[in-house]
DNA sequence: TATAAAAGTTAGACTTACCTAACAAATATA
DNA sequence: TATATTTGTTAGGTAAGTCTAACTTTTATA
């Protein structure tokens, strides 16, 4: 049984892990960081789950999630996006809102509610940023990796996922219409500073940043 | 913003005012036996919610819930029934499981989930064990005072709430094809122990003990 | 490669919620 | 009403998770 503290390192430990695929390691400092609290603290922390066997690390060595580690911070990631999505689909929670309230739910204890949840939304892939939701054998569905920023001027996609999560980012969309599924046609790239010209859906053509494009991924 | 722990302690003590209305307060060792931890234990935290003026209480004297204690209380009672309903409606959860996960989710902090998910059950006014679920207000609607064992013989009743919630009880009730809203009709009553001979529903009649008849509201 | 900077650890302290053991007050009963 | 029993409190201790301040190791850079 693990606490829900815990839970929270084993979740950024894994979060951190997919944010460089090649280096999966972690350092004290970065997941300290990641979780609001001091390097010391992590310290703390780490040696516990160490002990319980959830990492493997040495003093002054990078972190990396055991086998049973990883299998608990899936755990808690399909329990997220699950409730992301309940929340999204079910209670009209808006796109920016679901994150906090299901930083809460992800630690509900109950593996009955978690497999009804997820029959009662239809089994769904993806939450409402696009992120994939584990499945109960802790599967981790394919997800689209291409940026919006990579597509070629004349080409047409479909917005797969928020790379940026941020409320700013996350209210700008709805402001523009955009949800997971749009379609993108991109116009014009130009080149003096990566801008795009794009099409959302049948509205008139709009500019967006660089920035802008390389927050999104879509399926081309 | 109160813990996790304080919580729980105003909603055993809201539920020990609801046990005796004359005498809504509770003694030291009451409320520890409730919550299952020590009278030593349960004085600290008195202090601590007297502080908060939660609760009035002075030293040897009983507790009893001030107006933002009992505030505080009801807010959680509603979340639990609230989520209970959920689980037994939405989620196909049984009589008897609902209670273990609702204790957990009672706990989330989000006004607005609390209100989207009484719209999204329809306003229910009771929970799956007949108990009245209190409205944003502090409103709790009125429930249902008659015992099954107080009905006389040839009358007719339907059940409104159960008073015993142990599991052993609620799937005696599941056996017997009862819930909230079954008609019964009390065919005789037994002098000599008080037991009952009931017909549940359009089933042959069968007999039941004084224990049960005590354990059901009904409303005749 | 020597040293400065960055990263990580240790020691000691605090808070919350719990405990046990010893004590004090209130209530019940002989 | 005196005493025994029940009820409640205090004092001191523990574990989890956090902190700050001082220290150590590793890495980067002059």
């Amino acid at each position: 049984m693990l606490s829900y503290t815990e839970e929270n390192y084993l979740k950024a430990l894994l979060k951190l892990s997919f944010q460089n695929e090649e280096r999966p390691e972690a350092g004290t400092n970065e997941m300290a960081a990641y979780l609001g609290v001091k390097p010391a603290t992590a310290t703390d922390m780490l040696k516990k789950l160490k002990e319980k066997d959830l990492v493997t690390y040495k003093k002054y060595g990078k972190i990396l999630l055991t086998e049973s580690g990883k299998k608990n911070g899936i755990a808690i990631l399909r329990k997220h996006r699950l409730w992301e999505t309940f929340l999204y689909e079910k209670l009209d929670f808006s796109w920016d809102e679901v994150h906090e309230v299901a930083e809460q739910l992800e630690h509900i204890q109950s593996a009955k509610l978690v497999d009804k949840l997820e029959e009662f939304l239809g089994f769904p892939e993806f939450d409402p940023h696009g992120d994939p939701i584990p499945k109960a054998n802790g599967e981790i569905p394919a997800t689209a990796k291409t940026l919006l920023s990579e597509i070629k001027a004349g080409e047409t996609c479909k917005v797969a996922a928020v790379k940026d999560t941020s409320t700013l980012f996350l209210q700008y969309l709805e402001k523009l219409h955009i949800t997971i599924g749009t379609t993108l046609k991109v116009i014009e790239v130009i080149a003096f500073d990566g801008s795009l010209s794009i099409q959302i859906g049948s509205q008139e053509p709009r500019s967006v940043s660089m920035k802008f494009a390389e927050s999104l991924f879509v399926q081309s």
